[in-house]
DNA sequence: AATTCTCGCAACCGCGGTTAT
DNA sequence: AATAACCGCGGTTGCGAGAAT
């Protein structure tokens, strides 16, 4: 059953790409374009696997690649992405044009972080290096319910008093308004919009802005390249908040079965 | 000049999700 | 439906170059 094997383990090449590997990779790619890396050592009369190829293609190869040094507005960048991404290599990359993910986890590792302790910035949390752990709480993602939906309202009205109702809503409220000032605060000039496409590529109208300062951006789940999944609802919801005759309406997704109208970046899974 | 240490980066490894058989 | 390979990602390792002793 299963797929037969791309190549025979035994009789690949391992360690450093010499010269004519990668003229033959190149020639091949040129010709070919990139496509099935399983095909591609056979092929290209290549004796690696399609990883390795795929890998040094990618790292090293590929023509629209920068090279050369960081600028210091890709630092401030990545120091940027890595506080709201985390180590999500390849979503940072893809806000940098012509650097891998590679080069950057590489730099990260070997530049940056040294850099950050220097400021006193603790690389992993991008807080101060003494600040006490009880402020951890803030940088785990929460999917925090910042709205309620019509629907909700109506099932949890017979649950929830109505003085009880107002507490929590204001109180959601009031996170949802501090998280939004802490990632404001800590990136003012950064372009939240994560998706992976180029930065200047315009969005299908369907998709509402997930969260930034006017321009319009994806969902979450867009924004990860779900588009038109099941993940992606892309519904707004709106609700109508407060007793006490005061009138509220707030925008959000409906990311994974997950009303949130704040989404912390931080809070999905760090390594 | 020889040796040891440190750093930077390319490449590999292992894992999770996807896809072909 | 089950199985096994592919693909892409993040973490780690190994090696060469330059710095320090």
């Amino acid at each position: 059953m299963g797929r037969s094997p791309c190549c025979e383990k035994a009789h690949t090449n391992k360690g450093a790409w010499t010269k004519e590997e990668d003229d033959r990779l190149v020639a091949y790619i040129r010709a070919h374009g990139e496509g099935c890396w399983r095909s591609l050592p056979k092929a290209a009369g290549l004796l690696r696997c399609g990883k390795s190829c795929r890998l040094r293609w990618i790292n090293y190869l590929r023509p629209d690649l920068k090279r050369g040094n960081f600028t210091e507005a890709e630092d401030e960048l990545i120091i940027k992405l890595h506080s709201l991404l985390g180590n999500k290599w390849s979503l940072i990359a893809g806000r940098l044009p012509g650097r891998t993910d590679n080069e950057i986890k590489n730099y990260w590792n070997t530049h940056i972080r040294r850099k950050l302790l220097n400021r006193g910035i603790d690389p992993a949390t991008h807080r101060p290096l003494n600040e006490p752990a009880a402020q951890e709480a803030a940088t785990t993602i929460s999917f925090t319910k910042t709205t309620t939906s019509v629907l909700e309202e109506e099932s949890l009205g017979s649950i929830i008093k109505e003085e009880n109702k107002e507490k929590i809503i204001s109180a959601t409220a009031f996170v949802c308004k501090e998280e939004e000032t802490q990632v404001q605060e800590r990136c003012p000039d950064l372009n939240l919009e994560l998706g992976i496409s180029l930065p200047s590529q315009n969005q299908p109208d369907h998709h509402q802005p997930f969260k930034t300062g006017g321009s319009r951006s994806l969902c979450f789940a867009c924004s990860l390249g779900l588009q038109n999944s099941k993940d992606c609802s892309c519904t707004v919801i709106v609700s109508t908040v407060g007793s006490s005759g005061s009138t509220s309406t707030k925008t959000g997704y409906d990311f994974l079965g997950m009303k949130s109208g704040v989404l912390d970046y931080r809070s999905l899974e760090m390594k």
